[in-house]
DNA sequence: TATGAATGAGGCTTCATTCAT
DNA sequence: AATGAATGAAGCCTCATTCAT
């Protein structure tokens, strides 16, 4: 969010005098890439649309970015470093075990609810059988530092005898994941099928707050 | 899973001399198409590669189902009714409280994990917004039925005092399916991010396993 | 017009039980045909909308005309028929030759009128260049009586002295002609142009009485 | 007339080596497309034959005109744009009112019988009820000339006493153009139903003399 | 006489990508 | 570093027509 953010308004302040300014460029593309591949899909999308979006042509797409697989994964990986860096901002370190993890989860609730547009791109990362994720180095140093926040608080809190024995962190990250993630991935189909309550304010306080206690019940010693 | 394969099978038996069975037909470009789409999405299937995978030609698909659209609404149909033929199977009334809201969350997990082709059309499905769920009268109908078997078993559970008062039976399915639906549709992205570890045999018992606990956890008294 | 519609009402009178009925069906084919033609082209047509709007199937318009461009034939050629016997109607020879005139064009101006999906069909038959007209000896033989009233009168005012010798039967007839059918067949794009003010019902008047006013002018001695 | 060809000869002088001269493309698109639609209507040509007619490609079409409408569209409009330029070349101001008026009307009868494409595409869009016509504001920009001229003509012909009053110049432009338009729209039946005579060359010069004489004798005092 | 099912050929259009400047 | 013009391959869909019963 941060760094492309800041490119970007980099040129807009270029105004119109903005030429040979790559990095700005570059930032641009994705940012609209980013937009168009999260709303349509890696084959919905269209070169052309972007391109149309873009502050620049589209034969700069071609230049910067290779093809349309290629633009893309940079997307995919723009995606998460956003979310990562956006993630670190959150201290848990100075909380004790049970708040700390309270946080953890209603952050992550609140993180992914932010951005549609990333669980969009995960999603669809998905539909491709993680193909494209797997060719990123890059993205994979980005999340190992996930795991590792929840097993500092999870072992503090085994020291602190606040939370069973046995449990394992990856499996927690996972569990925390689904139902953060399902509150946005799903949420179209689920309330053209069910309706919609769970997604109104009061609906999703409620449910944030039950995951944060089904998460709780479920690690509590 | 059982109409669409019988009629499916029903055209195998007519053999090399099958004419003139407009069901077999329908039914034969169902099945490859709901392949190819859960495998492509929408706008990645191909009508010519549906086609040629089918015993039939490209010209009836058009004749059958209009147009790409009305094939991938009607595609989109069946993996519903498939589905919850499906749980339908399941007979929890003579079961007491607990014991079926385990067996009804081990069930879903299984379920999904069965069914990954629907997993992926209802991915498919929340790219493009719902939108032709929405269309699908036929869809709506087929799924009331889920939420009132939750509602049942909640409610006994309630009267043999086993349950807390004050559950959203709608948000306990939405838990659950939460944690059945995340475990197919991200594995790709989550194994590679984190290793495939949750995935093995014995992985995947213990989640499921401890999908039950955390959602038994949640609602006992 | 007559032989037609009346064939189309014993279809009606059937009702239900109406089959084994080939005159009946073939007279169904032809008038919904026509309709199409007139409003869609030649290539415009749909042979599946005309078979919609039919009580019989598609199989039929094969089996009764052929093809397409059969069909089409007969539906011209119909539609001469209907549009000649209309004209027939006309009993022109008690009159006086000035008023026999007047009375002919004002007839065929209105008549040209009444019948705008004959107009188009000749229309359609003219971007054709005339190639299905051609085939049919059926239309020619419609048509020789036509001049024939028309010399009649002439030579009538001839005899008379009210009319100026030396005028032709035929530029007299494709001059009445040419002013009773551009007023159908140009009137979408003379009126888009220009306004529609000729085509209310004052418009259509004047210009009628114009049109025999302009005729006999250029006639009279 | 004059604009297009200008270009597409422009084309020519490039010769094989013409790259990268869009308007030449352009013109070159349009005069073959022009052709193809006078001769088969809109739904009877096809794009495929258009380009292959063409020095460039099926794709440049859509590329400068987006469809097949689109190009219909741009047709009918450089139509119209090339025949009312050839009007313009008319200079009847310096002339006498029953001058200018025999002139105007037999100069509208050979232009017409000169640019028998232009009155096919009339036909044709009046075939399609004006709606190309109706959504191109250009056309109609072109046409608010005509009838300028022919009024100028009658008011001057009022003043001098040549002409009678109460006349509507614009009905004085549908006579005018109703002659002059049936003789090139309805000459394929007309012929083929009563002989071509009047499309010698003897008969054309006394149908055009007639036509004159017939607006005059409609028109004068 | 009548019908629903089936079809091959060909139509229009879109797409990612590259070329020439 | 940047652009408008150009393109081949492939996509979706429609049409008149015929088949099997």
């Amino acid at each position: 969010m941060g760094e492309m953010a800041d490119l970007a308004s980099g040129a807009d302040e270029a105004g119109g005098a903005r030429k040979r300014n790559p990095e700005a460029v570059r930032a641009d593309i994705l940012a609209v890439a980013m937009a168009e591949f999260a709303l349509n899909g890696l084959s919905g999308a269209r070169i052309d649309e972007i391109a149309a979006k873009t502050r620049t042509s589209k034969r700069m797409i071609y230049y910067y970015f290779g093809d349309k697989d290629g633009l893309y994964e940079r997307v995919l990986e723009e995606a998460y470093r956003e979310v990562r860096a956006g993630e670190n901002e959150l201290a848990l370190d100075h909380l004790e075990p049970v708040a700390a993890l309270s946080r953890l989860v209603g952050f992550t609730f609140d993180h992914h609810s932010r951005n549609p547009d990333f669980i969009r791109l995960v999603m669809i990362e998905n539909i491709h059988h993680g193909e494209y994720l797997e060719r990123s180095s890059a993205i994979r140093d980005l999340n190992v530092t996930a795991i590792a926040n929840l097993k500092s608080i999870y072992e503090r809190g085994l020291a602190h005898g606040v939370f069973r024995a046995g449990l394992d962190p990856l499996e927690l990250h996972w569990q925390i994941s689904a139902l953060s993630f399902f509150n946005v991935s799903n949420r179209a189909t689920f309330s053209r099928l069910f309706g919609d309550r769970l997604w109104s304010d009061d609906g999703q306080r409620k449910l944030k707050a039950d995951c944060i206690d089904m998460v709780l019940r479920f690690v509590l010693a």
